[in-house]
DNA sequence: AAAATACATATTGTATACAAAGTAAATAAC
DNA sequence: GTTATTTACTTTGTATACAATATGTATTTT
């Protein structure tokens, strides 16, 4: 039985976002078609899309790559996302359904179930669908396609956030609680209405993590005199 | 001979900006298939691309419709732009290349030919072109998905502000002639780096489109007492 | 006469065969 | 021995036939 569409998307999503598919590999079209049992003109749709979601790269005649992840555009993500966060964080403020309330705390939950069983993939996915929702209830197709990018890259560039990697972060259980702690908050904002709250949230969200991922990419400088006169 | 895809996508981003093709117009696969002489697998990924790009939207199995205007989005619309432009205009200060400013001068002087001309298609077509060449400079793969919805929207609603049309807007030559100055000024400003002075200009740029604009949707109140009293 | 169902038709989605382009390996030239 | 060029092979792009889904019309039922 060929698996739909929809499921392939949402597979292929997943495994980009968690780093299973690196960023810059080659996707090989005749493999996926045989691994999901469809022909290639659907599996050929759905690189498109994913390509038009920034998720890889169809180059004409040359084959798809999963979106390459390079230093330049990463000044650009450091500029950029706490603005379209910010954003977003009002505008769903102003336009939360409670329909769409309701399956934030459900993704929530998911989240809080992968902190506890400890499980990395879990916590990146719907931590990554967790700020989808919030894109989802901002209700702004002007920004949404700005927040799809920005996530798929926080999600890679911040891999690191939710590992308890012994050289990098000793405290990264209390930076999780953190972490866990703002959604909640946020959740409660939202259902306020409370938008300078929710801007505030989202604000101390992103330095959370920004720190951390400068710590990682700027680590603490090595104590060299050490290694000098021991 | 059949037309290349490029030119295609060229073509029916074009008719979309000018309204050739009415939002929400239902398009027909088979149609453009002959009008273009492709087969409907290349048509077929066309169309997916343009629904990437936000020109159409693709319905499962019911076919695709020119992308839709509705008023609820008019109101994220001027939320969203003013923050973008400005954001973009700056980021095309810092990161403005010689090579693109050359081709931003091009697009100018296409532009004021057009003024010139009187050409209603051609100045709504060469104004997106350099809307979009400012977000080409500066390179911001995060901002530009957001930035290319807002201006194909801009240039759908804004139509109005090209067209000399004796209710609405009198003075319409003189507001073109403001927008054009203000377009070499961005020039200027890009080429001397002034961040500023950038983000200045977005913001006067867009207040004279969202003015016009305004006062298209919201005009004056008729004289009513007048006719009460004559 | 109005509503509902069933059928016919048109449109969209998928599979596959063929064409074109790119890639890599082997041979030829320098 | 290194560089060019040719050739075989792999991968990507396109055309077309077939399948599935939706739409509109006619017929039946109430």
């Amino acid at each position: 039985m060929p698996a739909s569409k929809e499921s392939i998307l949402t597979h292929l999503r997943r495994q980009i976002i968690t780093l299973e598919l690196a960023p810059g590999a080659m996707l090989d079209e005749a493999a996926l078609c045989a691994e999901f049992d469809i022909s290639r003109t659907p599996m050929r749709e759905i690189l498109r899309r994913l390509d038009g979601e920034g998720f890889v790269q169809v180059r004409e005649n040359r084959g798809v790559i999963v979106a390459p992840m390079d230093l330049r555009s990463m000044r650009q993500f450091f500029l950029t996302a706490p603005m379209i966060y910010a954003a977003i964080s009002r505008l769903a403020a102003q336009n939360a359904q409670l329909e769409q309330l309701d399956r934030l705390t459900e993704i929530q939950n998911a989240f809080k179930n992968a902190v506890a069983s400890a499980s990395v993939e879990q916590m990146v996915y719907y931590n990554d669908q967790f700020h989808y929702q919030i894109g989802e209830m901002a209700d702004n197709p002007y920004l949404q396609p700005s927040l799809q990018r920005l996530l798929i890259d926080h999600a890679r560039i911040g891999q690191t956030f939710w590992r308890a990697d012994k050289q990098t972060s000793a405290h990264t259980p209390d930076k999780i609680a953190e972490a866990c702690r703002h959604h909640d908050e946020m959740i409660a904002a939202f259902a306020a209405g409370d938008e300078e709250l929710a801007v505030e949230l989202a604000l101390q969200h992103w330095e959370l993590s920004r720190a951390d991922i400068e710590t990682y990419i700027h680590p603490d400088p090595l104590a060299l005199d050490n290694l000098m006169t021991g």
